[in-house]
This record gives structure tokens, sequence and C-alpha cells, in this order.
DNA sequence: AGATTATATGATTAATAAATCATATAAACA
DNA sequence: TGTTTATATGATTTATTAATCATATAATCT
């Protein structure tokens, strides 16, 4: 497969690897929501947060509309949440193997 | 969502988030490689190669077995490629999208 | 035993990223 | 107009990571 390609593919899945915008996410699957609304949902500093939301912008994940003072965020393209569901199915399989190891002491 | 599963999920997400073990996965899909064969077909260090898969093993995405003087390389779980296949799909969308811009020049 | 082949690892460098504080902008309202 | 509310951004610090070189280990073969 093509360099830039796979380049291209390690930057979405970039975007996606880092905890605090999981949790931005996690919560656009309710819906759009406007900043004022996602900082004291995760309980995080409003700059890094803003930062989050705007790389994730800049990457073509999330798309921001302003509403008067407010700015509405939301998710592009829902395929993102079904990646983020077979990951979560690949951390329960490791998971679950880790249990059975634990039988076996 | 619980705090620790984001950061485990952010986890795997991560290792999958890098060009070259991108490309080393790539050539994994056509079945078990030994490093040996992995070196030379992305044409990367072999001590940088050796340390990714390592990290690959510790993270659980692979397994290695000795063959003699050779480590075989294999994925553990299928369900890696369906992610990956689902970003090359995300990422076909941007391309198609800036495609659309460009006619409006 | 010595040479060859395959892989691993210590040490270093350079690059990138997350979080934080302080401050700036900008819309809405009293 | 001045104040409040929502968001953005510059500067800095700390941490993490990828790549590279040199070298080590370890299995196989002559």
């Amino acid at each position: 497969m093509d360099e830039r390609i796979l380049s291209m593919k390690a930057e979405i899945l970039k975007i996606l690897a880092q905890p605090t915008r999981l949790k931005i996410l996690e919560i656009l699957r309710n819906g759009d929501k406007c900043i004022c609304d996602i900082v004291p949902a995760i309980q995080g500093e409003q700059s890094n947060i803003s930062r989050h939301i705007s790389l994730m912008e800049k990457t073509h994940l999330v798309t921001t509309k302003k509403e008067g003072v407010r700015v509405l965020v939301k998710v592009k393209d829902p395929e993102i949440f079904e990646i983020l569901d077979r990951v979560g199915m690949i951390l329960k399989k490791q998971i679950k193997e880790q249990e059975k190891l634990l039988t076996q002491i």
C-alpha cells in the first residue's frame, strides 16, 4: 500500500488515540453538543478541550458551527463510532483472555 | 464511559497510529511472516522493525513464535484489519469531499 | 570452534504532543 | 457602555516516541 495512504491512515488513528478526545467523542454519541456543555461533562480545562476540538476539526473528524456565543460540535462521520466499538471488542477479548490466564494460577 | 476503559482504548489505537506499524500489519494481511522477510519488504532498519514488533507483541496485537533462528509474527485478532479498513473508508470519503470542493474553483 | 544469519537491546537524538496558565477575542445582555 | 459568558490562543513545561548506531545474544551451519 502507498506510503502516503498509510501516513494519512495513521494520522486519523492518531487523532482517535487520545483519552480526552475519546471522552469528547463519547459525549457526541448522544448528538451535537456545545463546548460549554462538553467542558463540565468531562471536567477538563476549557483551553485544553478547545484545543482538542479544534484539532479534531482540522482533521475533519468533527465540524463546528457558531450559534451566538456558543460553538456547536458535531461528529462528521458516524463511521468513527463503529471504529471505536470495534476497538472496544478487541479490548474485551484481551481482558477475557487475561481472565482465562487467572484461572490457571 | 469509565476513564480506564477509554485509556485502554486509546492505547490500542495508539499502537495502530504509526505508519511503520501499519506497513508491518499490511504485510501480515497475507499471512504470518518472519521478521527477516518483513525487514526487506518495508525497507526499514532491522532494529527499528524489531522494536515495533516487540511493542505490538507487548500490547497483544501480534504474537511471535521462534522457529530456529527466525521469529514468526502473526496478527492475533483479524478484527484489527476491519478497523484499518474502516479508517480507509473514512479517508476515502474525506478525499472525495476535497475533490468536490476542487470542482468549485 | 569459528563464521554466518536473525533478532534484540542500550544509548542517544530529534520531534511531537498534552496540559496548564495567562490572556485575548467576541458575542450577548444589563 | 460596561459586564458577563463562551471560546481561542501564545508561551511554557513535561513526557513520550521514532529512528539510528553500535553492539549483544543466540541459533545454525561448515
